[in-house]
DNA sequence: CATGAATGAGTCTTCATTCAT
DNA sequence: CATGAATGAAGACTCATTCAT
């Protein structure tokens, strides 16, 4: 129960802003506001993904936003500011992805388990890879930490409910070595080799990948 | 024989990266030469690890060099050149020693292979693992393909010399799994979490993910 | 009729300079922008003929513009375009005097032609006389090509009209002398003769070896 | 008499090597240093007229030249120095070109010495019109004026001894006109328009300008 | 608040020239 | 003397950010 209800209440807090420090300016709370907060971060994912991230000056995403460059400085005390918001939305939405998918899976098998979260991840990854690329790259490591602590916790609570069923006894290792491997193959799996997906053999192979690892029979 | 000759000469061959396109502008012929472009190479190092890629301009590059910025393109055309250069340096220095540890590995079990093959990564991305990690992020993919490229073809070979020893079958989606699960791991793992390495704990647990994938009995 | 036409048409269209290749990267659309261009205009010419072509740096003319060398790249996308958008101005102002001086002429005799064309070619030249000079020299031919076009078009057309009472049959010939001769005598007049200019005698010099050379009773 | 021996005497002297501020450091008494010279010479010539002056710089004119930077600055103290050497060495070999034309012609008839003329100074431009146009452009002014002030006294001298056979009474102001009208016209010429100079209409053409002007029969 | 003109520190890079070997 | 490695002042240009309108 207690475990199940703090599930529930970590996974739906994934998706909650975090509060940060290189917060916004100004709420968004009037309408015309949020068009152009939306208009400004839709600007920079484009120039992002389709002209990289040299090509991302503070100018260009205004102009590309259709909103002057003094708003931009309205909204986002600066670069970075604008970035990292862009970065922590683009997380969220990822992660919002990946809870709905495993929402009321945390008493599944963990053969289900598996099959779903590399599922779950691919389909997250499938949101705007070049995206991800460009943030994971450029982006100093502020962000995710917060929504990704979490499902670290999430994870290494499920595996400790099964830990009868698993192979590996170091949890922490354990945690490690499955969000890393997913994370990765995934990534590189969506980046590099896209072709490998569509069929649902590279998925499988994650899958088992992971799955032999936590439950072999040696 | 055929094969182990292949094997061999093929390791051999990993350090020789041509340097066509980049090429540094002046071959150092003399002694003084020679100094100064380690001399910018190891700055170029320590400042990107140290400071950061915005803080590594050539100006300062040049500087910490103890050396003029004429001097700097003398040798190196352009800033590009320069960082490509070092990324070249460095992969070259990180396939020698997988190299060195896998030699004579091409008849050996899997268990062996697996095993070595993940100490020397680690060994490996012990080199300079802030070098490895900021070359990785903002070196926009010229290297490594070439080393990488005979590394993955050495993998495979392998893996088809004891295909009936494994389970997976498509060798295509073996080799990506295993590359990019052995290189993200143990990438994580000397930036994020060192102190797992100390014993041979994340090492092993590594090897096992890997092992159990490769051979497992289900 | 129709040629008249012809003639005060193309006169004219001599001061539109279509901007083509080297555009300004923004129309002043301001008054305060206006103020920055002409500004930035007026401190290249200053330093052209003052300093020479060597000290026109962009910094340098940025600075005597009153300017920050930022809005001089606001306004001009590089070196190159703001010295040919200079040219540009400079050949316009020079054709509109010619212009406004031979406008009705065309049907005038060849004596009055001629005189007026020298009076017009000096005081086109006594403009700015050391910026014509060094933007002749170092403006690598972009210019000028266009407006000049037209007068030599024009003045082609009023000897073919007047061809009975000239003596040089090839008018392709005729014509490159004349403009040739009147261009490099009043350049080398105004530059390095200045004095010869005082009273009318150079010109009326000038304009006897043109005189001479078309009507020669030989 | 006199004025004849005059006349010899400033012709012959037209090559002499005038005593100038920027003299090389060092006179080329030994064969080699007179080889290193020319090859240094030639290969500036070569880069200024195939590559441009932007592309002349001193270390690719010592590569091309086959010495090494430090020799050049051997034998001349500055780039300057280079360039005002060339200048002269390209002014002196046009002026004896047109001294071996002009020599015994201090008698000639007008028509005579003005067909001579011509075709002396397009001979003369024709020795390396590339070369000319970018000495007459770049070369702050500093050479021919020797050589040239010699000649000028001459067509003076010249004049004078014929002045009862000629037109224009001021020969301050015809000596300007002749020698620009012949300078721009056959450099123009040479540089626009080569193929007017194939058959010789052009060069007649410009005879006859001069010749009409001088002594034309109003 | 929106606008966009203006700012200027800071980047990469060149090239004439010097000087140790 | 020749060599060529080394120098460093200086130039063209960018871009995050500010502020007057």
């Amino acid at each position: 129960m207690l475990v199940v209800h703090f599930h529930q209440l970590a996974f739906d807090s994934l998706t909650q802003m975090p509060r940060k420090s290189t917060t916004p300016r100004k709420l968004p709370q009037q309408d015309r506001s949020k068009i152009t907060v939306d208009a400004i971060l839709t600007a920079t994912a484009r120039i992002l993904t389709q002209e990289g991230y040299d090509r991302a000056t503070t100018n260009r995403i205004a102009e590309l936003a259709g909103v002057s460059i003094g708003s931009l400085y309205q909204y986002f005390p600066s670069k970075e500011a604008l970035i990292t918001s862009l970065a922590e939305h683009h997380v969220n939405t990822m992660m919002a992805i990946i809870e709905s998918k495993l929402k009321d899976l945390f008493n599944a098998p963990i053969e289900v388990v598996l099959h779903e979260l590399v599922e779950a991840c691919i389909a997250a990854h499938a949101v705007d890879p070049m995206l991800h690329k460009v943030l994971n790259e450029q982006v100093p490591r502020i962000n995710n930490t917060n929504a990704e602590a979490q499902f670290t916790a999430l994870l290494r609570a499920y595996l400790e409910l099964h830990r009868d069923q698993i192979q590996p006894q170091n949890l922490d290792l354990t945690v490690f070595i499955l969000e890393r491997a997913v994370e990765a193959l995934t990534h590189a799996a969506v980046i590099d080799r896209p072709e490998l997906l569509s069929d649902g053999q590279l998925q499988q192979e994650i899958t088992n990948l992971l799955l032999s690892y936590l439950v072999e029979k040696t």
